[in-house]
RNA sequence: GGAGAAUUCGCCUAGUGGCCUAUGGCGCCAGCUUGGAAAGUUGGUUGGGUGCAAGCCCUCGGGGGUUCGAAUCCCCCAUUCUCCGCCA
């Protein structure tokens, strides 16, 4: 949600960002204009009650005698009142429903325009030059013995996948690695709920844009998170963090589930695009001064990872369009993968600013011990897709793939993976 | 799943319709005291809204209700604990 004092003070700056955004702007003068109507309510509930209490007092030390007149009269006032509290609650629904559809603001150094927009930040790494025709990640992981998407589909339906033997060592393997990292950086591991409450789900904003992306029970009543975004940032919800001179930072791990309703016909080969995956996310608890340092910091640190997978990758400044509801501001890491030619998303990091931590009512105290809204920050550090980019990567003529050396340590020391016959 | 009990300002706690503008203790902050500290002592210490301000309004797990008036009475819900049942 967006700071109401920046509505009422600079209402143009809040149109701006929904105009980049390609967003409704008309709902801009719609919140200003409700939120009048809602203080004009509240003010005259105030007035009431306020005499409505006084008249309490006076009924409770009257006379016997002078009781009955002042109760009658009481009577009348309560009438008044409760109409009142009525059109001020209503006033403020109204307001918080259109307040909860204005989007964040966005950075001012976000590139303008749609996907294709993005800006080019830089480019790392040295992309493979094969004197063979590279084999995809699915044949590899057919021919390796370590994908097995025949019986994912024969069990789950399509999008579903066993990760075998090395596959399944490779993945957990990638995740000690990033959990490792994370964890010198000062990252408090978090295994997370994947089952959430619906009051979760909305506060992190995944019910509106991504609705129909989200698997539901019904008969529970629980959602199926799609990243563990939803519980870390749902963890300090309607907490008053002590302090956050330093940034608080949890690395959680869980598994992933998205429907992926509307990207039928895409990616359909292999594990690029799958119904459930694993994925390891930094979060960070900052202040709000703080968040664009510690927006550069999550980047550099998934940029560490890549190295140590040993891939070549570009950084993306993605465009306002682009940008999800909450980030004022998101980077995208893409990884090289040889068979498509192109470079594909592995990781992804939001600065949310204070966006969501208002929804989810998590402040912090500041030096004088007054409470603020922290701001929040997001970024993928590992996730399954990556073996996407590690198999094609690092494949040999034989189908063979060499393991990148920082993962080592984590499978037994084994140098290559290599086809089974 | 069933029965019972509980939920009060960071923690503990008092409070069974108006004197609750919520008690007391612990902790924390500031002053006094001290060479400095401890002890002692005085004061402060939920959060939010609204207003230029003084102030006013809301907040006793959440939501509804009864009442002129609710922490207190009634209903629904959530959570925790105890016991019973069932079960990886």
């Amino acid at each position: 949600m967006i700071d109401i004092n920046l509505l009422r003070e600079q209402p143009e700056a809040i149109r701006a960002s929904q105009v980049a955004r390609g967003a409704d702007v008309s709902l801009v003068d719609k919140a200003v204009k409700l939120d009048l109507e809602k203080r004009a309510a509240l003010a005259e509930f105030e007035r009431l009650r306020a005499a409505q209490n006084q008249h309490g007092k006076l009924v409770a030390s009257a006379p016997k005698e002078e009781k009955a007149a002042l109760v009658a009269q009481g009577q009348e006032m309560a009438v008044a009142v409760k109409a009142a509290d009525a059109a001020a609650n209503a006033a403020d629904e109204e307001l918080t429903k259109i307040l909860y559809k204005i989007e964040n603001v966005v950075n001012e150094n976000v590139p303008a325009g749609g996907e294709e927009n993005f800006v080019l930040v830089k480019e790392v790494g040295t992309i493979p030059t094969f004197s063979f025709e590279p084999k995809d990640h699915a044949e590899l992981g057919e021919l390796l013995d370590i994908i097995d998407i025949e019986r994912g589909v024969k069990i789950s339906g399509s999008r579903f996948y066993f990760l075998k033997g090395w596959g399944a060592r490779l993945e957990l393997a990638m995740m000690q690695l990033a959990l490792e990292q994370a964890s010198e950086a000062g990252f408090t591991a978090l295994i997370t709920p994947t089952l959430v409450k619906p009051e979760v789900m909305q506060g992190t904003g995944f019910l509106g844009e991504h609705a129909d992306e989200i698997y539901y029970l019904p008969a529970d009543d629980l959602y199926l998170t799609g990243t563990s975004e939803v519980a870390l940032a749902g963890y300090h919800r309607d907490e008053i963090l002590e302090s956050l001179e330093e940034p608080m930072r949890y690395a959680g791990w869980s598994t992933c589930y998205r429907r992926e309703a509307g990207a039928a016909g895409k990616d359909n080969r292999g594990i690029l695009r799958v119904h459930q995956f694993n994925k390891l996310e930094m979060f960070s608890y900052c202040k709000p001064e703080e968040a664009e340092a510690e927006h550069a910091r999550l980047l550099q640190w998934q940029e560490q990872m890549l190295q140590k997978c040993e891939l070549p990758y570009r950084v993306i400044d993605v465009a306002a369009g682009d940008l999800g509801s909450s980030a004022a501001r998101k980077y995208d890491v893409e990884a090289w993968v040889p068979t498509q030619g192109t470079y594909r998303e592995l990781t992804s990091t939001s600065n949310c600013t204070t966006f969501q931590a208002r929804r989810l009512n998590t402040r912090y105290r500041d030096e004088n011990g007054k409470p603020k809204t922290a701001a929040t920050l997001n970024g993928t550090l590992a996730t399954t897709r990556w073996l996407v980019a590690i198999l094609e990567n690092h494949q040999q003529e034989d189908g063979s793939v060499v393991i990148p050396k920082a993962l080592r340590p984590y499978l037994g020391g084994v140098e290559k993976i290599v086809p089974k016959h």
